[in-house]
DNA sequence: GATGAATGAGGCTTCATTCAT
DNA sequence: TATGAATGAAGCCTCATTCAT
């Protein structure tokens, strides 16, 4: 599975190979299909794992009302300690089998909802304009893909996220 | 070409089969390359030729220094108007051969241009809030792209296009 | 024809490529097929006529009793004179259509009859050495084509001919 | 590989089909694809491995400062036990990928480099008659190879082959 | 469990030849 | 007579998957 992720990191979804696979695992090219059914599988398998594992280390600081800006800081954090991973679906993840897209987009859920409940809350403390938290957050993730998407158009997320986060936080804010 | 057309949007750019093109054309799948040397050179054409058209369409609309709002309508209802083409575009413009993929990022920026003026323009005018274009027009393209990319998941463009826009003007616009 | 003649010294008869010589002749590629039925039948038509005529310049000079220096002169000022179209029969003529390569053939003995005619008057006249005449145009042919088939081996025709005629001269002439 | 073999014995280089190659092995098309990456790679190996085996089997043979005689002798003998590789060489030899020919023409040299010196030995102990070695061999080289290029034009190697080596001797040797 | 050779369908490309205009 | 688009068979190569050992 390891020989799997550096396959997805390194060629995406579409073009990884099982061959290749096999040969960074140190096994058999046949082998791969002992442990794994299909291709779609073993790929699936991985995303899902992965995407899983993600979204379980950032739930627990999900819990005590987070503010916004911590919660997009966790995002970021998040993304930069799984880049790879993070920038193969960011490119990939409208061309990846419908069902594979539906799960990963839903493993993705809890962390949205906390932001748009964080965003509410901000609204009530009369600290965030009004305005609708859906399509706020549709700007911030739309933003944070395509940044990792182009890898070679933009700076690395490290440095371009913060300032996207300051200046999503900025255009949020009441003045 | 129209048949390349047909299958760039039903099967974008990866899957594009140049057999299902001769067929969609009513030719045998040899003639293909009568026109056109290889399959790349092909698809490249088609998108490279979409792209500058769409292009050409909206330049006349960018003198006379529209306002943002206007340039936002312009963008969406020029998506509107090549939506499968746009579509496609948004779901695979990051994993499209590096050549092709550059090219249509430059046939792209006199508008992003515009509207980058638009806003410094509004800045000035006291009418837009202090803050970096660059960054506002990332929350636009990045939310519009995914919008696109995903039409299973969101309402169509037509309907949630306009919202997004008021979204974006309200939280631009000075209170 | 000329441009199928272009053809053959550049690709020589495998790779020769219709369409190519259609192109070398300023016509469309279904016009070659009005005047000659088949690729076949062009090359083919080519290699015959280019072959004949070259056998026929040589013709004249083979009456007389020429002396041997005198045929083998001929043969290599008759090769360099077609350089082109001689190199292009040294490197592919073994893997000629049967017929076709028959016909060259046949084409060629007068010349090498004429030397062999040569070769017996000198023996009988005591200039040459005794033995057989066919073995030792086996050697002249054979060197003289392998130095034509492999022109980045050996100096040109010109600079290597003349030695190679020297050289089988000396070898059969009386010490 | 022995398909293969039989595949350059039976059309030649530019002939030799895949396809026909996987037939004659009894596996499908594409199995060839797993032993040799590229149709070129496949037959250069052949050509290679077999020039350099038929090479190494003469290499014993050429030290010892063998005579002239023997060493023409085994050259025939070393053809005409490898007949099919021999004819298929002579034939396509000069129309061989470049890279391909000057590795087998390489490997060919210490025949010729070890008949070199046995000439010029020859002359040191005045067996033979005064003249360039390499022209020499030029006739010698030229005549076998048209021989074998053209088995229909002449009797078998076997038959010809040691008339010309005595034809060759006698020319060659003081009288 | 593991191997790795084998499968076979599918993809792109070439090119001599045909034929409606 | 000329055109040139079209044909279609053939060629090389890829790759997920299978299976005897």
């Amino acid at each position: 599975m390891d020989a799997a992720r550096a396959e997805l990191a390194d060629h995406g979804y579409r073009e990884a190979n099982t061959a290749r696979i096999a040969t960074g695992a140190g096994v058999a090219h046949g082998t791969v299909f002992l442990h794994f059914p299909t291709r779609e599988e073993l790929l699936d398998g991985i995303v899902m794992a992965d995407g899983q594992a993600d979204a379980a280390e950032v739930v627990p600081h999900l819990s005590g009302s987070p503010t916004l800006r911590a919660l997009l800081d966790l995002h970021l954090r998040q993304l930069d300690a799984h880049l790879p991973f993070a920038r193969m679906l960011a490119r990939e993840l409208p061309s990846l089998p419908a069902a594979l897209r539906a799960r990963v987009l839903v493993v993705r859920t809890p962390l949205a909802e906390a932001m748009r409940l964080a965003i509410l809350r901000g609204q009530s403390a009369g600290q965030l304009r009004a305005g609708d938290p859906t399509t706020w957050l549709s700007f911030w993730f739309g933003a944070v893909e395509r940044l990792l998407a182009h890898p070679d158009l933009f700076p690395p997320l490290a440095v371009r996220g913060p300032a996207l986060r300051d200046g999503f936080l900025t255009l949020l804010e009441c003045p």
